[in-house]
DNA sequence: GCCAACGTTGGC
DNA sequence: GCCAACGTTGGC
């Protein structure tokens, strides 16, 4: 699969967890997590197509409170085939899917840093400066979304 | 726990 | 290929 960006070129990215089931503290233990579960066909085609080892990532609490920014992640490996859509016991086993013909696919996420204060969806939304952000549209519900270099700079710069 | 907004499925 | 019905996300 032919990525439009270039893969030299480092992207910013927001990706969402629910942290009862996976927070940034976890990460911090784990050091690395594979980003296993995702099946939205948006999600999984930016891991799929157009995330690289290096890019940088906003870790994001949803269902949380509050919701918000509450660390920071490096992608450190490629998109691999999703292990959990064959294995049978898992809820995210997908009957389609075949070892030769995977369908899902996730990254390896790597721990950066953690935010002194959470950045919460509420303050998000009050920035005119990051008032472009997808994460304070009304009903944005893609659990990885694609953030500007300029808001990732400025959100790293004023608020970590 | 409610429900708006969105994604997916499947009948036609 | 349309679209109604259903399922899921996630803020509140």
């Amino acid at each position: 699969m032919q990525s439009n960006n270039p893969k030299n070129t480092q992207k910013f990215w927001l990706m969402k967890t629910e942290p009862d089931v996976f927070s940034i503290k976890d990460l911090k233990k784990n050091k690395t997590t594979l980003w296993e579960g995702v099946r939205n066909y948006q999600a999984r085609n930016f891991m799929m197509n157009d995330m690289n080892p290096n890019d940088q990532v906003l870790f994001y609490h949803s269902n949380a409170e509050p919701s918000g920014i509450a660390g920071l992640a490096t992608v450190s490996k490629a998109a691999i085939p999703d292990p959990l859509q064959f294995d049978k016991k898992s809820e995210y086993f997908d009957p389609k899917a075949t070892k030769e013909k995977p369908i899902w696919f996730c990254v390896e996420v790597k721990y950066k840093d953690t935010f002194k204060k959470n950045l919460s969806l509420n303050e998000l939304k009050t920035i005119k400066d990051l008032s472009d952000m997808l994460v304070i549209k009304k009903g944005q519900r893609l659990s990885i979304q694609p953030v500007s270099e300029k808001d990732f700079n400025f959100i790293c710069k004023n608020y970590l």
